[in-house]
DNA sequence: ACCTGAACACCGTTCAAGT
DNA sequence: ACCTGAACACCGTTCAAGT
């Protein structure tokens, strides 16, 4: 908060006369982050020429304006996953991939929960993902840990996956995650 | 730092004998958190005496193995997405879950990429299960700030299936989510 | 070897007082 | 109406000094 005012020239209890708590700012900068999401893949839904207007492509596509938007910004899934926002930007996201299947022919309970499961994993899969970009910091995939790890104990399973295992091409992790998820979509659709 | 130094009876800075940041200490809970995990998913993987050795069964076991462990504690989610523990523990479930697939004819590749669907799908629907049960926040399943903000804005879907986004089974969501990831494992084995 | 006491440089938040 | 100045009750962390 006080960085925040330093920046802007001005004192920290000035902040308090905007919003409430820090939550409250943090919340209205979830709110921000997402503004873009639903926007751009709604022009590519329109513009479309070949079959973009898959359910499933559709979903993959807000899936993954999703994640950029919160790799665009610093701790940018940490602000989301610590939030909740009910501003248009949150709830227009949630519209549009319920709305998408829904419109593809899922019952109610079946799209609802399809949102928390793609959201869940793209939430999950961000976090992970920029916490293993921070400096000292690699998770599962600081490969000096998990490799020493790997070779001191018995880790046989772990030792022979490692090369995929501290890759850092997340998107290919993310990618095989959607791809499970639109993949139990369509087994669910009978 | 200080409270749990004075449940110890002790000064806070008494604390850096055993750990030398808070956040080692995190990290320590987390690995100490999954240590029922695998003892438990062992055990009946040898006990089970029907069909119950079939690799999607095993996986499903250890997804909601983590999600107990870490709704078993206050922020457990939380804690765990913010740590990154090489200890035996959490080495000890990435072993078995790699494992099960690739003992089940999974590639190294897939096998790698669904430990981490997996294991983030699960984190990030707990991290919104224990934020939505905590007092004065309950995110988009907080059914009255969703209500009013559906009711004013226009979200026709989001009206249509506010009962299922307003559950709190927050079991059945998880079930739905793993059971797409699975089904989507199925379809990927070809 | 282990802990105390005390400090350092921070936090989020409040609120009388100014303009 | 909006901001300052100053405080309150905290933080994580360090470290000389004790025993």
């Amino acid at each position: 908060m006080r960085r925040l005012a330093d920046a802007m020239g001005v004192q920290a209890g000035a902040l308090y006369r905007y919003f409430a708590t820090k939550q409250d700012l943090l919340t209205a900068m979830a709110e921000r982050m997402v503004g873009s999401v639903v926007d751009a893949v709604d022009a590519v839904d329109a513009a479309g020429p070949t079959g973009d207007g898959d359910w499933s492509a559709r979903v993959a596509r807000l899936a993954r304006a999703l994640r950029t938007a919160l790799l665009a910004h610093r701790d940018g899934a940490r602000v989301f996953a610590g939030t909740h926002s009910t501003g248009p930007n949150t709830l227009g996201f949630a519209e549009s991939l319920v709305g998408v299947l829904r419109e593809a022919g899922f019952g109610d309970g079946e799209a609802a929960r399809a949102l928390y499961a793609v959201a869940n994993f793209t939430v999950g899969h961000t976090l992970e993902e920029q916490a293993a970009l921070r400096p000292g910091d690699g998770g599962l995939t600081d490969a000096g840990a998990l490799y020493e790890a790997t070779v001191a104990g018995t880790y046989p399973h772990l030792a022979a996956t490692l090369p995929v295992l501290t890759t850092t091409d997340f998107t290919a992790h993310f990618e095989f995650g959607l791809r499970l998820l639109l993949d139990g979509l369509r087994a669910v659709r009978r």
